[in-house]
RNA sequence: UGGGGUGUCGCCAAGUUGGUAAGGCACCGGAUUUUGAUUCCGGCAUUCGCAGGUUCGAGUCCUGCCACCCCAGCCA
């Protein structure tokens, strides 16, 4: 897709082909206007992403326009923090709503007087029955519910109830509005659906100048028809609500009535995309925070160090239908990866192992020049010190090699040093465990660049630091929060908590080379044969670089 | 046993009037490579939940099954 308003271009999912009949036929006059409802009682998950991405790129490529609507009609769960929280990730994503920033609570007057109206159009009535004797005469899923006593009040005694309820003569829960429609309905959420209920709570934005509130279902299709939405996209759970939706704007018979259009919501392979279950897990300690980098929210993966275009790369490839169906974790991280490819790369190693280099002037050191980026020159070259005392990855060194495809170190195997010579292993020091502790290399002068053994080969090559030079760093190792692909639904009956991923976060000290200690705060790097790293701004400190791993290489030996 | 949905390769997903199964991810080869990365070639559904039927021809039409998801908040 161009994304330049083309309405003939090919749709890129069943939404847009809805939309483009709807422009052939004249339906909404060609107007295409959405929006992004979030309730602003936690933060935003990928999940919402997929909406956000949907709803926002809908109106840009039709010439629309995408209202952010805070669905506010809780107070009891949500907050100013959350309001704040759900504006910065919609924007860090990429989209902007302009003077489209709305709240379903700006219309708390509008939705009363329309409670009004439909009280005199005897469509609604003041049910009195508690909460439990609601429940308990909805019905079942197969058995008709029966109607409330109260059905049958006059308008006169209903107006009468309705304005005392918002005038606040009675305690909570003692009366509620309900639509009148169909007790028999075998959709549930027609049998005479509470509109209004009493609720003494401050809410984040009208403070105290309510204590009734509209529902969910009453408040949405209102919402959207004041605000001139055409296409009111949601998930699929929302489909049997759509009867409901078209009843209360049918029956207000408002001038414009906005289309629902239903699509499946995102599952994700080894993580939780659900606002209660991440709440637990926030509340519960089990993660730092809402941001905390191994949390699917927006914000957490914005502190890993994952860029919004991935992220929207991502939304764009995993389309949207109504099919149920669960994105496998590879499939993020391919664009996560994709997007990193041409950051600049360095030398660190995140599990130290010393190495001596036994023929190397013990007061000698160079500086190898090294490019920023194998295949990008434009990112430039630098200088990499280096001694004879250096640092390799622990994981680089094995007493006995495997098969015969491995290629690190192991004695007396050789290797390269990523932009440097050609070493030997000739003695290996071990601790009481018998773990090697330090390795005694020797190095051959004429094996770098320009040398006479230049073009020697040896299996393979492995990143190091010099132990001189080298800047230690905290180095936080991120993975997947959960150890099985659908911690939401466990087969065994284990609560999700008890699949948490006890690595999913490991502290290690490492040592970087200069170059990396000197860059600016919100960089993001290549550690070469690791990983792709971020400097996260909010741990920016002088005195030591703390980063984060956004995500490893792809690791086709391991 | 009510209502609403969905079933195309391990995962996501095209397939719009029936004409003989896109693409991405993953995976498997092989080339390049001073990152076992990247890049690059090549492979990867005789088959579309199942069973019948209509048709010269069906993933696309009809019938009947089966599986899975959602709904009984004064949550959204």
């Amino acid at each position: 897709m161009t994304g330049h308003g083309t309405d003939d271009a090919r749709p890129d999912n069943f939404i847009e082909q809805i939309i483009q009949k709807d422009n052939a036929s004249g339906k909404f006059e060609g107007r295409v206007v959405t929006r992004f409802p979030p309730e602003p009682n936690g933060f935003l998950h990928i999940g919402h992403a997929k909406s956000i991405c949907l709803n926002f790129g809908v109106a840009q490529r039709f010439g629309g326009a995408c209202f952010l609507r805070m669905d506010d009609t809780n107070p009891l769960k949500e907050s100013a923090e959350y309001v704040a929280a759900i504006q910065r990730d919609v924007r860090w994503l990429g989209f902007a709503w302009g003077e489209r920033e709305t709240h379903a609570s700006d219309y708390f007057e509008q939705l009363y007087i329309f409670a009004e109206e439909l009280i005199q159009r005897g469509r609604a009535f003041v049910c009195s029955l508690t909460l439990e004797e609601i429940r308990a005469t909805r019905g079942t899923l197969t058995e008709p519910g029966t109607p409330s006593p109260y059905r049958d009040r006059s308008v006169e005694e209903n107006l009468d109830l309705f304005r005392r309820m918002r005038a606040g003569e009675f305690p909570d829960g003692a009366h509620v509005l309900r639509a009148k429609i169909d007790m028999a309905s075998p959709n549930i959420n027609m049998r005479d659906p509470v509109l209004y209920r009493i609720r003494r709570a401050h809410h984040q934005r009208t403070g105290d100048a309510w204590c009734i509130y509209p529902m969910y279902d009453y408040t949405h299709c209102l919402s959207d028809y004041l605000e001139g939405i055409t296409h009111s996209l949601c998930t699929l759970e929302f489909e049997d609500h759509r009867p409901l939706y078209d009843w209360v704007l049918d029956t207000l018979a408002t001038p414009h009535h906005p289309q629902q259009i239903e699509f499946s919501r995102l599952n994700l392979e080894y993580t939780v995309l659900s606002k209660r279950m991440l709440n637990t897990l926030v509340a519960d300690g089990h993660v730092d925070g809402w941001d905390d980098p191994r949390m699917p929210t927006i914000a957490g993966m914005r502190r890993r160090g994952v860029r919004p275009e991935a992220l929207q790369e991502f939304c764009t490839r995993i389309g949207v239908t109504r099919s149920d169906g669960t994105v496998e974790m590879s499939s993020l991280e391919r664009c996560i990866r994709d997007d990193l490819e041409a950051m600049p790369r360095a030398l660190a190693v995140v599990n130290p192992l010393k190495v001596v280099l036994t023929n190397y002037p013990d007061d000698r050191e160079e500086w190898f020049r090294a490019p920023n980026h194998p295949q990008v020159a434009a990112l430039g070259e630098r200088d990499v010190p280096f001694c004879g005392e250096l640092f390799i990855e622990r994981d680089d060194f094995v007493f006995e090699p495997p098969n015969k495809k491995y290629k690190r170190l192991s004695p007396g195997a050789e290797v390269r040093l990523r932009y440097g010579y050609i070493v030997r292993c000739d003695e290996v020091i071990t601790g009481n465990d018998g773990e090697a502790v330090e390795l005694r290399c020797s190095v051959d002068l004429e094996s770098r660049a320009g040398g006479a053994n230049a073009e020697r080969k040896v299996k393979g090559v492995i990143h190091w630091v010099s132990a001189r030079h080298g800047v230690a760093a905290e180095l936080r190792l991120y993975d997947r929060l959960f150890t099985e692909p659908n911690p939401a639904a466990l087969k065994d009956g284990r609560h999700f908590t008890e699949v948490l991923n006890p690595e999913s976060l490991v502290i290690r000290e490492g040592y970087v080379e200069p170059y990396l200690a000197g860059l600016a705060p919100g960089s993001r790097v290549q550690f070469e044969r690791s990983g792709w790293f971020y400097l996260e701004p909010e741990r920016a400190t002088a005195a030591r670089p703390v980063f984060n791993r956004i995500i490893t290489l792809r690791d086709s030996w391991n």
